[in-house]
RNA sequence: GCCUCUGUAGCUCAGUUGGUAGAGCAGGGGACUGAAAAUCCCCGUGUCGUUGGUUCGAUUCCGACCGGAGGCA
């Protein structure tokens, strides 16, 4: 039918057996890893992004983790030419692209593609920031709503990021970000994506498993991570490490500013939430293929029925 | 045993001078196109401990009982 390549991509919420099933799927179909996880592209940090180590990766190719240092900038753009030279260079030696992870702005990003060059202005960024502090939230929206009122409507006053962001875009290429985001919108996609969910049924599960893997993650010594991180000042540096879960919450740990019992606690919590926000973000999509599974889902159940899925 | 305080949302509490109740946290739902593990928006019915009494009407006042905390013996 369409003579655009295939790929596949296992997207789910942290905890749901994303990675196990990518490195299976991997070598039913002779596929290779190309990770969608905004925190695992940096270097050092590996307990708290559950990294798999070389034994869980099972001789299976992994792209884009470790591809930065901890305290360099990344964004959803960087993470689309990278993407894209992965995907080339998989495609070009005759494998499969299985996209795994759950960050879904970077998947978006890179299926949908069409970035603009000149849409990225990082002092125009600054001084917008600068000015949303100095005249508030609501006067920057006002000021939104003169150059793109689709933005400044569909905005809400107090996401000052995406305000400042909306007014970026307009400045810096003389377009509304309404109307870039319709052109990407309506741009034909580059590849032939199969996407595939895992999801529990059971909530509780789900929030078990995230509670037992925090703890797993302590174990494995994701204090000490971070305490080497933060002696290494990395969080000083990069905005991006310094929010990451697991990271942000231990750091009050590490200053003597949190006991433990309460940073273990507030980590969960915001591992939760983020599960659920990655359930929001996916269930919107209607092109997903759901896997529904629970503890008693087999690993071998997964694989075949994400093959039927997949039609392999 | 006696005295005092206390029992209201999953938790911590507020409140109704008697007209069946509301905050924070937790939790739930949603948005999302260059910071995304980020950012932002919306959502509060619960036998007001139980049971009698007073009252047109009690979660609110009175009694008893049950649970919790403290004090005196």
């Amino acid at each position: 039918m369409s003579g655009k390549p295939k790929i596949i991509a296992v997207v789910g919420p942290t905890a749901s057996g994303k990675t196990a099933l990518s490195i299976a799927l991997a070598k039913q179909l002779c596929g290779e890893i190309v990770s969608c996880d905004s925190m695992q592209i940096y270097r050092g940090m590996d307990i708290g992004t559950a990294k798999p180590d070389a034994a869980e990766r099972d001789g299976v190719p992994h792209h884009l983790i470790d591809i930065v240092a901890p305290d360099a900038d990344f964004d959803a753009s960087d993470y689309v030419s990278a993407a894209t030279a992965a995907v080339d260079d998989i495609l070009s030696r005759g494998k499969l692209p299985i996209f795994c992870g759950g960050t879904g702005l970077y998947l978006d990003s890179f299926l949908r593609g069409g970035f603009c060059e000149t849409a990225d202005s990082p002092e125009l960024r600054a001084e917008l920031t600068r000015r949303a502090e100095k005249i508030g939230n609501e006067a920057m929206h006002a000021e939104l709503a003169d150059v793109d009122p689709e933005s400044a409507a569909a905005i809400h006053p107090n996401n000052v990021r995406r305000v400042i962001r909306a007014l970026e875009v307009y400045h810096a290429t003389g377009i509304t970000k309404s109307e870039l985001d319709r052109r990407s919108r309506e741009a034909e996609p580059r590849y032939d994506a199969k996407i595939i969910g895992i999801r529990f049924s059971d909530r509780e599960q789900l929030y078990r498993r995230i509670d037992m893997r925090v703890d797993i993650m302590l174990e494995m010594g994701l204090l000490d991570e971070v305490r080497r991180l933060y002696d290494a000042g990395v969080f000083e540096r990069s905005r991006t490490a310094a929010q990451a879960i697991g990271y942000k919450e231990l750091l009050g740990v590490i200053k003597g500013e949190t006991a433990l019992d309460i940073a273990v606690d507030d980590l969960k919590r915001a591992t939760r939430r983020y599960a659920k926000r990655q359930l929001t973000w996916f269930g919107a999509h209607k092109d997903i293929i759901w896997l529904d599974r629970d503890d008693s889902t087999t690993a071998d159940e997964l694989i075949q029925t994400a093959l039927s899925a997949v039609g392999a």
